[in-house]
DNA sequence: CGCATGGCCCTTA
DNA sequence: TTAAGGGCCATGC
């Protein structure tokens, strides 16, 4: 086909072409294997654009950049072992495109390590926009590069796991295979227990930070909001900086 | 408690 | 320009 050749005669004009020449024109993309299966990444020269499942990737990058797509012959560095660990900091990513909001939005949601969980409305607090609770999920569900940018992270205020890009089902499977522990987190749910603080240092943490992981079981104390935690005597933690103001 | 509802705000059609 | 709707939140029975 027509567009067929114009790709391949664009894919050899590459290899004379100063860096970043084509990228501006295409993307190039891969198969890599991912935690959930196999998965379709496209990447420019400035880094990882889109990441989708294998199956119909390129229907679907097609759908949402308009722009063609040109096999590349290896992943770009990093990629593979960002998808191993769920730590993409090896990894640049090519967010141009995406409003301001939408970078914050992902920016913030990059900060949350493997195995650890925030609320929707704690990245609202981060990027300063504490109402902005709903807008902070439409952003990412239109995450263009889920797993590197760790949407599945992020959790609703009641508990529940909340919705995901690529189902409900996969954010969990996610979630257990990073070692959060969804059924603790369902019981403190179930006693209206969000935050955990300690009686030795006087912080207070989310249940999933790693300083609330190691309280001492009888040094432990839980709370529904921070304002009662804070009424309590304890102050925020700084790692995990839980917001306040929070489920009443 | 579980459910319904109003509120909020960014994006898209 | 506007209106509708979405990976949510808190409140009120």
């Amino acid at each position: 086909m027509t567009e067929d050749r114009l790709l391949t005669g664009l894919a050899a004009l590459a290899a004379d072409a100063p860096d970043g020449l084509l990228d501006r024109i295409a993307a190039r993309w891969v198969s890599v294997p991912g935690p959930i299966g196999k998965l379709g990444v496209a990447f420019t020269d400035q880094g990882v654009a889109y990441v989708h499942p294998g199956e119909g990737f390129a229907e679907a990058f097609r759908a949402r950049f308009g722009r063609p797509l040109l096999p590349a012959a290896r992943p770009p560095a990093g990629l593979v072992p960002a998808l191993r660990t769920g730590r993409s900091s090896g990894v640049r990513l090519d967010l141009r495109g995406l409003s301001g909001f939408q970078r914050d939005v992902l920016e913030a949601a990059r900060t949350i390590p493997r195995g650890e969980v925030r609320p929707y409305s704690w990245i609202a607090a981060q990027i300063g926009r504490p109402k902005a609770v709903r807008a902070v999920g439409t952003a990412l569900g239109n995450n263009p590069v889920p797993l590197l940018i760790p949407c599945h992270r992020v959790t609703r205020s009641d508990g529940a796991v909340g919705d995901y890009v690529f189902g409900a089902a996969a954010k969990e499977r996610l979630l257990l295979a990073e070692g959060a522990d969804l059924e603790w987190l369902r019981e403190l749910a179930g006693e209206r227990v969000f935050y955990l603080a300690s009686d030795t240092t006087g912080v207070v943490c989310f249940p999933t930070c790693h300083n609330a992981r190691r309280i001492t079981p009888g040094h432990r104390h839980g709370f529904r909001s921070v304002a009662q935690a804070k009424a309590a005597g304890y102050r925020p933690c700084r790692t995990c900086k839980p917001a306040q103001g929070l489920v009443g």
